[in-house]
DNA sequence: AGTATAAATGTGACCGGTCACAATAGCGCT
DNA sequence: AGCGCTATTGTGACCGGTCACATTTATACT
């Protein structure tokens, strides 16, 4: 099964009467086209029905019109074997295929190993193959420099999402520490005081920044911050239920818990099922993360939705920016939004 | 921003002392390789870590080692922007990325408009840019014959999900018929005898089959098909909220529904709350289609699990194999899996 | 008008693979 | 050794664009 080819650049070129280059330039919208020539060859384009061949502009030429996103494939292979959705790539799939599009690009998606170098030598393969214009790289590889410095070595430009340094890269991000902040004082001002913080893990930058901004809200507040209230989770259901079990039983136990992941925030809502305790009434419960299932649970969950969509194509944007040999580097934060629900409405026992 | 070419066939035919062509034979399992040479070329290509580039393959060679994905725009911005994930999109990634990866192929994803004509510019727009190897078209694109015979004419082969035509096609399914009938059976293996069926959409085949299943179970069971407890859906909460509402007010009413979606399901659970309904006691409920929004809510819904991953997996080992010059055409149709939850838990009230 | 400069257009090479076909090497057999 | 045949290897062209540079045409200015 071979794949003709149709209409190309000399069968436009030979209908305006004109050479590949001129169709070339209007292509590109290059300069010193004159406008009656731009429109003619334009019209022969549609006309003709042609539409340039991508492999065939990447040889010569430096674009490939391709936008590489990267995801970790454990996490995507857990998310998707334990049926429950990867909302994630859903958004990322949105957001960047839409941007993608406006500019005439293509989005591939891969998925990589969580180790660092089998991660290194997987991304090493597909660039080498696809020669993309520009990287999305998710967490946790937003933070694996291994893989930035293979980009950076092989003049890809990088975009990093959940990162904030900038420079070259393009990092689009969430105020993470602000988010963190935010979800504290809005607990606070339930009045609550005994706020625990199930943290994912310390291996991704954002859950060091949210835990952060748990902590200097405390601060704000004139609250100590109580370590054995931070737990060690690592994203997982089952750990996380581990710690809400200790949290939770006894009677020197947090009035609200905050939830680094939709999956710990379960965890926490099934073991106060577990131990009786209800929600909002006797533990409020926050989520760090707004998937169907923290909407549809019951009771619906307070959480934070993150801009995903929004990240990933202003990713793009820049990475597209920068193949086109602009200065594109740089932070990118895109506003989060806290979205109150039944798990942190005010209970009685509180007023 | 240049990316620039690492390692080309060149340099591993100079390190071989070897022609080009001798390469590209190793890299293609050619025939006619002496088995020394072919070790000696490997070891070449694993030490100087060349990987061939996709875009050149393309040029001169016939196959493009990518395989395109279409998705209707319109469903996955609704999904999207409603706040529902999109649970599809996320096993077709999945599932096709890990059979691609397999081949050394890539996956594309793209979205296109639900009106056939538009829909077919840009599939059009799309094939000449990339001239994939292979096109995976998902429900409701399927069934647009404007697509497949493009497909046909440009020479690409053509996997169709939720198809059981065959032919040169790569179709698969699952056995919705057979799906629909079981689920039918189902309810009334647990008593029920007045059941609903809430459609989709006439368009989508899948609808057409499972809708068909229904009724041929009914008459299975000796039982009458009442038109009346057809409803007419659009996948649409709202739409399918008016058609719950008519069926749940009256006395005459379905002890049992059966929703083509899960938006639809939705519609029910939250039109039966409404009215004073308790699920499963008063009204039994399956959903066609489970994502992690139909096994959170409240009550966890008995629902059919399409195989989509390994759909799309099947599509992408078809196309595959079509593009490696086999005949791959034919239909495929993956296990279905129904899911018994609470909301068609046995309750008193019929037994 | 005549020349300097800029604008517009054209030409050949080239990107990194694969194709078609040519050329050589190796083998079995008389 | 000589022959026929097959297995193995090599050569030049080529895919469809873009690059660098050459060439022609238009505009500006003295």
């Amino acid at each position: 099964m071979a794949s003709k080819q149709g209409v190309t650049i000399r069968d436009v070129a030979r209908d305006v009467g004109m050479s590949r280059q001129t169709v070339s330039r209007v292509l590109n919208n290059g300069p010193n086209v004159k406008p009656s020539v731009r429109d003619k060859v334009n019209e022969a384009i549609e006309r003709l029905g042609y539409v340039p061949n991508i492999s065939a502009r990447r040889m010569r030429g430096s674009r490939s019109y391709l936008i590489l996103a990267i995801n970790d494939r454990q996490r995507t292979y857990d998310n998707w074997r334990a049926g429950r959705g990867n909302d994630w790539v859903d958004q990322m799939l949105f957001g960047g295929m839409t941007e993608c599009e406006k500019h005439g690009y293509h989005m591939v998606f891969e998925l990589i190993d969580t180790d660092p170098t089998k991660a290194q030598d997987q991304l090493f393969k597909v660039i080498s193959e696809l020669r993309p214009d520009g990287v999305i790289l998710t967490p946790p590889h937003s933070d694996n420099t291994r893989l930035t410095d293979l980009l950076k070595d092989q003049e890809i430009a990088c975009a990093r999402v959940g990162r904030r340094d900038g420079g070259e890269f393009v990092d689009v991000c969430m105020d993470e520490r602000g988010a963190g902040q935010r979800v504290t004082h809005h607990l606070v001002d339930r009045g609550h005081s005994r706020i625990a913080y199930l943290a994912g893990s310390p291996d991704y930058g954002t859950s060091v920044m949210r835990l952060d901004g748990y902590r200097a809200a405390l601060s704000e507040c004139g609250l100590a911050v109580r370590e054995d209230w931070i737990g060690k989770g690592d994203f997982q259901f089952e750990t996380a239920s581990v710690v809400a079990q200790k949290w939770l039983h006894g009677v020197d136990r947090p009035s609200a818990i905050i939830a680094d992941n939709d999956q710990m925030a379960f965890a926490v809502l099934h073991t106060a099922e577990r131990v009786g305790l209800r929600i909002p009434e006797d533990l409020a419960l926050v989520s760090f993360e707004d998937t169907p299932g923290v909407r549809l649970c019951v009771p619906p969950m307070t959480a934070i939705r993150q801009p995903t969509a929004a990240m990933i194509s202003r990713a793009c944007e820049g990475l597209i920016a920068a193949s086109s040999g602009e200065e594109a580097g740089g932070v990118f934060e895109a506003p989060f939004e806290l979205i109150q629900r039944t798990s942190t409405a005010p209970s009685l026992s509180l007023s």
